[in-house]
DNA sequence: TTTATATACGATAATTTTAGTCGTATTTAT
DNA sequence: ATAAATACGACTAAAATTATCGTATATAAA
């Protein structure tokens, strides 16, 4: 439990290797054999990075990625939630579809633990954790 | 990601509900019959809990559970891993079987993120999020 | 002393989530 | 034209979580 799935894992492997090469195109190809990663899932997770403007991506033979300047100022919780979706420790956070509310307890307990998470996220960037 | 599980969520409920009831014992039967909750599930659990001291367990007809005194000072980080073991973001943190340590370039950032949560765990109590 | 109710605990099955693969389209440098 | 790269949807495989089952043990009460 409070696990971060590969995609992310994948994904700070991915700009923290962009960020050392600065202003070069690098393949998925390339990270993805640099550090034993699956060609295919790397690939769609840069995409989904691409289009959350984190990197820019260029078609065609000597194409790839290189971060953008919004990279760096990026925080935890955006760069989780572009990959995996909204970052709750319940669904119930974000779901209205539990068939329990009337009788739960622990809405308070989950609703403190969501935001003190939340806040520690949303304060901490890519570039607090390099 | 980073979701808690089912077995904490349980416990969660059972905890709070036994410190409402305070004195009183309750079986695991009448728990899961008022949230819906698994039997045998939340059995378990609390299991966990009693051999952690959290709650006392008393056998036999009219037997149940009971919250102890050291319920209510237990960490948030202490009450996840006596229910799931030690708790990080990625095992790699606590197992030694990866195998891309050395091409590794995120063990700075996931030291980081890990040493947060923990820090975030570790200075909340049961008591302070109810 | 038998019976019913409760916890204790290990094994296993079912479900859900995550991880990984495949096929095809599109773009573009050479 | 061709080869190298991203883009994207569908699908399969693996792992983790959730739930169930069976049996043992303790104990209060009839």
């Amino acid at each position: 439990m409070l696990k971060i799935t590969r995609k992310v894992e994948y994904a700070l492997i991915a700009v923290r290797h962009l960020e050392e090469t600065s202003e070069k195109l690098v393949s998925v190809n390339e990270i993805s054999k640099l550090y034993g990663i699956p060609r295919e899932l790397l690939a769609k997770t840069m995409q989904k990075l691409a289009s959350a403007n984190i990197v820019k991506s260029v078609k065609g033979p000597h194409g790839g990625y290189k971060t953008t300047t919004k990279a760096a100022s990026t925080t935890l919780n955006d760069f989780f939630e572009i990959l995996e979706g909204p970052t709750a420790i319940m669904d119930c956070y974000f779901d209205s579809g539990c068939d329990h509310l009337t009788s739960c307890n622990i809405r308070t307990p989950i609703n403190k633990i969501n935001n003190s998470i939340r806040n520690l996220f949303d304060n901490l960037t890519l570039a607090d954790i390099s």
